[in-house]
Order: C-alpha cells, then structure tokens, then sequence
DNA sequence: CAAATATTTAACTTATCGGTTGACTATTTG
DNA sequence: CAAATAGTCAACCGATAAGTTAAATATTTG
C-alpha cells in the first residue's frame, strides 16, 4: 500500500495541468492584475475565470489582495520550487539510467504518441 | 482569445498530478519493471495501473517495451525538460516581480490554505 | 494443444472538471 | 440612497477521470 501524503503537489500540478490557468499565471507573473482584467482576453465568462483563479489560488500559486471591491492578483512562485524538486529527483534516477536506456531511445523519441 | 497550443504539456503535467502515478513514476526510475511487478504494492486493480501507465505512456514519461508476454516500463526523462523550462519561465516574472510583493508574502506564506 | 500467465480492453459507476447562467454581496459613485 | 461596478456563489450540464469486474488477446509452458 502507499499513502498519498502530497496533496500539495498534486493540487499544484493539477492547477498548472491547464492552459487557460497557466496563461492567467503568466499574465499575472508579467504584472498584478485585477479579475475582470485577467479576464478579458478569454473567451469564457467572467465566472468561469473566477473559478480558475480559485483553483490557482488554492494551489498558492497566486495571492489575492483584496482593494475596496477589486481584487489583485500576484504570482507566488514558492509552489513551483516543489514541482522543481521533484523533476530534480527524477532527473537523478534518469542519470543513473542513461546507459540501459539510450540505445532503445535513440530510436523512439522521435515517434508519434502511443494510441 | 488565447490559443491551446500545448496539448503535451497539459498531458505532462496532468500526468503527474496524481499520487499513483509519480509513484510509479518513481519506482520506474529506480529500475526498469514490468507491469505486474508496478502493481504489487498498489491496492488496486491491474487493470487501474495498467490504466495509469497508460496516462504515463501517452505522456511519454515512460516507454513500454515489449519482451514476450510481458511489458517492461522505462522512465523517459525528455518530457519533464518542457516542465523545467516552464518553471524557469515563471522564475524570471517571480524574480522581477519580488521587491513588489514581498511585504505581502512575508505575512502569509506560512497561513493555511484558502477555502 | 490445453492450461497458465501477463496484460489490455470494454462496459459500467461514481466523482470531479470546466463551462454556463442567474442571483447574491460588497463597494463605489452620481 | 439608487445605480453601476467587481467579483463570488450556487445550481446545473456534458465531458472526462479513476476505479471496478469480466472478457479478450497474446504468449509461454507442460
């Protein structure tokens, strides 16, 4: 049996796992910015950007500064420095694998994806 | 309107947005295994780990390689680069965003999460 | 060839996701 | 105070996800 302790990581990668959230991430890494501005480049109701920006802000990937009836978001990259640990220890294991490995890769990763 | 260009990455990062799968991830990287062996500290089906590796093969994160009846599963690290690279993306906005809201995140990087 | 083994596939269930609309709350402004 | 503005919340919908069990497909072995 294993236990599923990090369920920050999975709420963080999940959060990231979608292209509308990782473009308003970006937008708001460029600068803070309110909801209505973060929303109106996307095709999809106010609403439905709210949510994204819940999911994000659940996942502590951005912080919500409230202004009078106004509400700032900000980048908070702390999150990110997880996922980057993770890809660092996979990244080890791939080190130590390189060997048995290369000669079968050579030729596969250039196909096109598995059905 | 924004574009959805990056279908890899989504399946990438959605990939690894579950517990069970980085696990397997996990011991894939230790050693190459089959997938009968992958399963045997799960407490769930076949069928469901044959179902993850599944997600983990589409994402390109391992290879399956046939031998006979059996299936042995390699780590593939090349899809995780795409990952580290968004990262480093969001690092640069953090970095040229820090003196801005570092009086905030002082107060609540260690507060709980939102509702 | 029949039985056992390794794995996938199909059909199904329940839960979650990503979107919608409409109502609601809070704040600002005329 | 009334109207406009900024945003959230709730209820709903169709699609996808994660699990199940049972059947199907190869492959190996006696």
């Amino acid at each position: 049996m294993v236990k599923y302790i990090d369920e920050q990581l999975d709420a963080v990668l999940h959060a990231l796992a979608d292209p509308t959230r990782r473009a308003l991430l970006k937008q708001v890494g460029r600068k803070p910015c309110t909801v209505t501005e973060l929303a109106e480049p996307f095709d999809m109701s106010l609403a439905a950007v709210s949510k994204h920006l819940k999911v994000l802000e659940c996942a502590r990937l951005i912080i919500k500064e409230q202004d009078g009836r106004t509400y700032w978001c900000h980048l908070n990259y702390q999150p990110m420095e997880a996922i980057a640990k993770l890809i660092r220890e996979y990244e080890q294991f791939w080190e130590s694998q390189l060997d048995s490995l290369e000669h079968y890769l050579d030729d596969t990763n250039t196909q096109e994806k598995p059905s």
